[in-house]
DNA sequence: GCCAACGTTGGC
DNA sequence: GCCAACGTTGGC
């Protein structure tokens, strides 16, 4: 079983957005990245689970754990005109992007605030590749090791 | 809103 | 294959 931190800016789809879906379980979908879409496809299995990132917000930082419930399979929103994530080059034989779906399974208490990540020694030693420079990917690996060391901290 | 740090695109 | 131009991410 992996662990992994996925990245959602909460004005778009937040936590909470995820506890009011139905088996508080969606698509994590548009991702339209190369090496995320490696990670999904590839390395992603049913049972991983993932800390809930907010990103790009007042306070951005880790607000819950998810599990991925799901193999990852093509995402539809590609294959849609309709949807902004519409990729007219991916063809549905030879699929380019893909979801998985994600399950809540629970709510910090408080957040874990990146400020509070960045402050953690024993975090910086395991070069976390959330803090680490230039890092922008909306889906990244996380140790054993780092996933117990941000539970304690919540 | 600014801007650094990417990733992507497309002409050549 | 190179690289300039452009777009995006995301903290601040």
């Amino acid at each position: 079983m992996k662990y992994w931190l996925l990245k959602s800016e909460p004005d778009a789809f937040s936590i909470d957005d995820l506890i009011a879906c139905k088996n508080g379980t969606e698509p994590w979908d548009g991702i339209r990245n190369y090496q995320a879409r490696n990670m999904i496809r590839d390395d992603m299995n049913i049972g991983d689970q993932a800390f809930f990132y907010h990103s790009s917000c007042k306070i951005p930082g880790i607000v819950g754990k998810v599990e991925i419930t799901s193999e990852p399979f093509p995402d539809p929103l590609a294959f849609n005109p309709e949807s902004k994530y519409f990729d007219p080059k991916s063809d549905p034989a030879n699929p380019r992007w893909f979801a998985v779906n994600v399950t809540f399974i629970e709510k910090l208490s408080d957040i874990v605030s990146l400020s509070q990540l960045k402050q953690n020694q024993k975090l910086l030693t395991t070069e976390f590749p959330l803090l680490q420079k230039g890092n922008r990917l909306s889906v990244l690996p996380v140790t054993t090791l780092q996933w117990r060391i941000i539970s304690q901290m919540s």
